[in-house]
DNA sequence: CTAAATCCTTCCGGGTTGGACAAATTTTCA
DNA sequence: TGAAAATTTGTCCAACCCGGAAGGATTTAG
């Protein structure tokens, strides 16, 4: 709880205060609703910081402008997406690539859940290229994949997964687990299905699993 | 090629003229990138007319006002791909239900990239509840669903598709075919995989099929 | 208690918002 | 061909919102 939260440059020698600590944070969770709502351009930063319930300067003095807010948003984000990702994977072996993979798919279609700006972000930023992009697929997108590509091809090779090029399998595993979330309204309107109940969460989890991983999961079946 | 176009109420004494028809064309394709792009909310009126080339006072002309124009647009788009559906599956005997589910996605893959709206509209009105929300359910999704449900399950019973709820395979199939098209820029970046080649979106068709209706495609595999 | 960190208030110039309306232009049809 | 209808244009509006700057008030650390 030291100097940390993105704005320390040098040296500073007070400390960060506790309340600023908290209004970065309601302003990093109204700009992550924001943004994921209505895209950067359609954003503005009064919108954000009434949504915080704050003063909008405090946007400028905490983060720069709005373009660096959007990236301290979409960082954060990401940042604990993986922090959850490296904490389930903590426990599980790496001779088991199987059990990491259905870890891999657990994670995500949870954290997807609470906190659907994961892609509804990229998805926003996808409509036209743009340095935000590019951004993000560099510095969040591009190493997650490197990071599990070739794990993907292995459980290919042994069998586990459906054949197929890996690039095309690892974005279906992903858009099923995390895109399915951003669409958890229009699917609750069309067919019923409640995705905010957690058992049903655990059965999408499960039929990914299923489908993409061959046999059933490892241990953790409830369906 | 005679009155029909959207604004026709009752029997108008003159025929509609035929740059009117292709100005609310300019005007609904402009709409139709621009709500995908930015949102209901995100977009102005004078935003589309804009990239309509046109003058923006013609939107409350033709289309009563933004709303109007926005549910012309949406209308559009799921319209064009109901009849992009009807035709493929014309051919196909009924009795063929994998062949059919297989054209299915064909088309909704080809669909999906040629006019991607069909899959960001959904996306940019599943971030909140919206009236607009509730009709797009009502009018067009819930409809399809309806129609596809049930031979999709017949297709898990027959075993050529996988176990699990249907509601939920489904909306991965949906997913995984138009879904993705909505993040080709991303996927393109992250992974390199190339969504506006025609091969690759074959070889994407190919694997969805493959996938969720277990063999490989009856006739046109060409991967 | 004092100086730094944080927050609040106010202001800015300007751009944009959705929509209204009358005048100009083009097209249809008698 | 000419008059009426359909369509387009130009302009106006009143309000509101835009991102950001600046300085004074308040809270907090040390």
């Amino acid at each position: 709880m030291s100097a940390e939260a993105a704005s320390a440059e040098q040296k500073p020698p007070r400390k960060q205060q506790q309340r600023s600590i908290v209004t970065q944070q309601k302003l990093l969770d109204a700009a992550t609703k924001a943004f994921s709502e209505n895209g950067f351009l359609g954003t503005s930063t009064r919108d954000i910081a009434d949504r915080a319930g704050v003063h909008h300067p405090l946007i400028t003095y905490h983060f720069r402008n709005k373009e660096a807010l959007w990236r301290a948003a979409a960082d954060r984000i990401f940042r604990e997406f993986n922090i959850s990702l490296v904490k389930a994977m903590a426990d599980i072996p790496e001779m088991d690539p199987k059990a990491r993979a259905e870890a891999f798919i657990h994670t995500y279609v949870q954290y997807a859940y609470r906190q659907p700006a994961l892609h509804k972000i990229i998805l926003q930023e996808s409509s036209y290229s743009s340095e935000r992009l590019d951004w993000l697929v560099e510095n969040h997108l591009k190493p997650l994949y490197d990071l599990v590509i070739e794990p993907l091809e292995s459980l290919q090779r042994l069998g586990v997964s459906p054949k197929g090029n890996p690039a095309l399998l690892y974005n279906m595993i992903r858009v099923t687990a995390g895109g399915l979330m951003a669409l958890a309204l229009e699917v609750q309107g069309t067919t019923g299905f409640d995705l905010s109940d957690p058992d049903r969460r655990q059965e999408l989890a499960d039929m990914i699993i299923s489908i993409f991983l061959s046999g059933e999961p490892a241990e953790r079946s409830a369906a």
